[in-house]
DNA sequence: AATCATTTGGAACGAACGTTCCATTCCTTG
DNA sequence: CAAGGAATGGAACGTTCGTTCCAAATGATT
């Protein structure tokens, strides 16, 4: 897919947004003047269902015909609703990440200390890959090996998490390292990047093994730079 | 795929295999009765064609059609020599395993101790990932996101090159231990799989950014724990 | 030249792909 | 009950998929 598409898609995202925005206004108009309510859609169900789908077998090994059934939805509902399979990718990846997010927020306000915040992280992180019994992995990662190096858009999404991800551990090197917990020589960020790049290689270790200890293992001799 | 399907292509291998046999025993016969020669197939520069376009695009990114083109046999040809697109795959596996192999004996010839001999692993997998302006990243890892969770011989595949590359960072821990280069209260098996999460790693962000240093830090944090 | 097993190009297969279309259903309001 | 419009199910679109098939080409031996 070159750049024309790329634009061609954004420019026909847009038309979408502002179709659904007309669309809004003339749901309150007609409301106003006694006509009929639109039916409105539960995208948030939806898209969730189509995650674990595309997060189960990628993007291409994915057909409308399975998401069609895994949803509920007909063909005709999922277009209306989300343009293309394409669009809908796109969609289901930033409802991934946002519950990523929410995840690591929990993490950041459980634990106490910057290192135990860490720590606590990668804990979680383990628990969730062990948990799951599909062996999924990450979608965010599996769609960096499928169309990063392909898709524009994919690459910008993918380099925007692993710098979100960088700047969260870096802030927290930074203030573990005031706190004396944290050996004070290291850079922050290539502390940072170093403990993203051990996050990674777990997430892929996570789909060969189902053995928790392997992975507890990795992550503890990781972890054990930060110290002096 | 399932078990039931796991087991045809097996046994389909298998008799491709051995019609193979006999057609080479068959070969000698007529050559020796004056028999007219079999046209022989130039397998490996094939398989490293179609081995690059796996490695871009996936295995369910990579049509038929683009196999032929770029091969530039015909779809006859390879369904002749190969069979099916998935035995191509696996054959494009193997080779690719091969010469990841290959890179890496030569990687242990050229370098000294046990940990130069690491740090030089390290070195040669950054400068191959940055050499490569496609950044197609690792086929295996690629694989592993892409299809280990929904295919047992891909599975079995992925997790012997990993054990594969664990046997090796163990023995050179072990060996560095024995010199006393190599901190000697790590369990050689968890550094070696700790060097082995962090390759892992280094293989999908080489995907995501281009620079040299961002990798080559991560590498120098990621190898600082087996110094004491 | 004739014979032979084998390879090859190219047409063709049915199935599945992403997508579009339209008649029908559903719900709300008058 | 009637009317209106959005959401829906299901058929159908044209492509592309992996795969098969067959006539023609190949090259060594008689």
């Amino acid at each position: 897919m070159d750049d024309h598409l790329t634009a061609f898609n954004r420019s026909y995202d847009h038309c979408r947004a502002e179709l659904k925005f007309f669309k809004i206004i003339w749901n309150d108009y007609s409301k106003l003047y006694g006509m009929p309510n639109e039916v409105l859609f539960n995208e948030e169900e939806v898209l969730q269902k189509a995650t674990v789908l595309f997060w189960l077998k990628g993007y291409n090994g994915t057909s409308m015909d399975e998401l069609t059934k895994v949803t509920g939805l007909s063909r005709s509902s999922i277009y209306n609703s989300f343009g293309t399979k394409y669009n809908l990718f796109i969609k289901c990846l930033n409802h991934y990440k946002q519950h990523q997010y929410n995840n690591l927020t929990l993490c950041l306000h459980k634990a106490g200390t910057p290192l135990k915040k860490i720590q606590h992280i990668f804990r979680m992180e383990i628990n969730d890959l062990i948990k799951d019994k599909e062996n999924k992995g990450c979608l965010i990662i599996n769609t960096t090996t499928e169309l990063a190096n392909l898709e524009n858009n994919i690459a910008a999404f993918v380099k925007k998490n692993m710098e979100d991800f960088e700047n969260l551990f870096q802030q927290l090197v930074k203030e573990g390292q005031l706190m004396g917990e944290i050996n004070k020589t290291l850079s922050p960020l290539a502390a940072a990047r170093h403990l993203y790049n051990c996050l990674v290689g777990l997430k892929i270790i996570a789909q060969t093994t189902n053995d928790k200890r392997i992975l507890e293992d990795i992550a503890k001799l990781s972890l054990s730079v930060l110290q002096k």
